[in-house]
DNA sequence: GTCCAGGGAATCA
DNA sequence: TGATTCCATGGA
């Protein structure tokens, strides 16, 4: 199957590390896998040429998933006319789109990801899918899926901490029980508005700010959120000396200079500032 | 050995 | 409120 791709570059999107389960082929191509199938993705100038384990409504679910139908570099556009600084970042931007990702996934990858790597957070990924994820065969290679809430649930305390994730497992188990005593919590979100959603995301133990945050942009699609980490923080420092570099004052910076896009552009900073050299 | 990683909670002033 | 410290752990 394939699909035009038009603005999209599907190398800046997955090196900004808004997904965990990107697998780097020999081939220049990328194996990846989605709520339920492997999917393999090549590019050539005009399309994006996709196989998968499941064919079904396979067309559908790529479009949904990297976001192909929004038209990102008008909001690319409003970002630039609003600040001198997105202006000049403009054209390394462009083709840079928020994957629409699974819910429960980003709960649960993003509360591990609180000070840790990137490769550290993909490794305790994939350890946790082996462990209790649905086993796939594809191209005649095995891969997990990412486990439902059941599966995860199985796993005891020390069998998380086998997968290198730290202090974070309680966290891990606490989250699981809040979703087990409030069992449509995550869908119940989407009723609600940004500001709600974060308060009820940071009333769990494990999740701040930064973490629900990336929860809404990653797996909600919220643009008014404020991903703001170590990276943001420098970057606001290097590039607005009127702005005190902390979560707090970015956040009404940000709110007030680019409203409800603000997370988008935090995430075009984010971008630059990891990937300029 | 030391520092850092897409932070957050607990503690103390 | 605001600043500091601790939390596991693998890689640089």
């Amino acid at each position: 199957m394939r699909v035009l791709k038009k603005d999209f570059d599907l190398y800046s999107s997955i090196l900004s590390g808004q997904c965990f389960r990107m697998i780097e082929e020999d081939d220049n191509s990328f194996t990846t896998i989605l709520k339920d199938r492997v999917i393999n993705i090549k590019e050539d100038n005009e399309y994006l040429i996709i196989t998968s384990s499941n064919e079904e409504n396979l067309e559908e679910i790529i479009t949904n998933y990297f976001d192909l139908n929004t038209d990102y570099n008008s909001l690319i556009d409003k970002l630039s006319n609003k600040d001198k600084y997105m202006k000049q970042i403009s054209k390394y931007c462009i083709g840079y789109k928020i994957f629409n990702q699974d819910k429960f996934e980003m709960l649960i990858s993003y509360i591990i990801s609180q000070n840790n790597s990137v490769k550290r957070i993909s490794n305790s990924i994939n350890k946790i899918c082996i462990k209790c994820g649905k086993k796939i065969t594809f191209n005649n290679k095995e891969y997990y899926l990412f486990p439902t809430f059941d599966e995860l649930k199985t796993l005891t305390k020390e069998s998380l901490r086998e997968t290198g994730i730290g202090f974070r497992d309680s966290y891990i188990i606490n989250a699981l029980n809040h979703l087990e005593n409030n069992p449509n919590f995550l869908n119940e979100l989407d009723n609600k508005n940004t500001e709600e959603c974060l308060k009820e995301l940071t009333s769990i133990k494990g999740i701040g700010m930064k973490v629900a945050s990336c929860i809404l942009l990653f797996g909600y699609h919220r643009f008014d959120v404020y991903p703001i980490d170590t990276w943001v923080i420098k970057n606001i420092e290097n590039n607005y000396k009127n702005v005190t570099p902390n979560q707090k004052k970015i956040t009404e910076f940000t709110k007030n200079k680019f409203g409800n896009l603000s997370g988008l552009a935090i995430q075009y900073m984010f971008n630059y500032e990891r990937n300029k050299k």
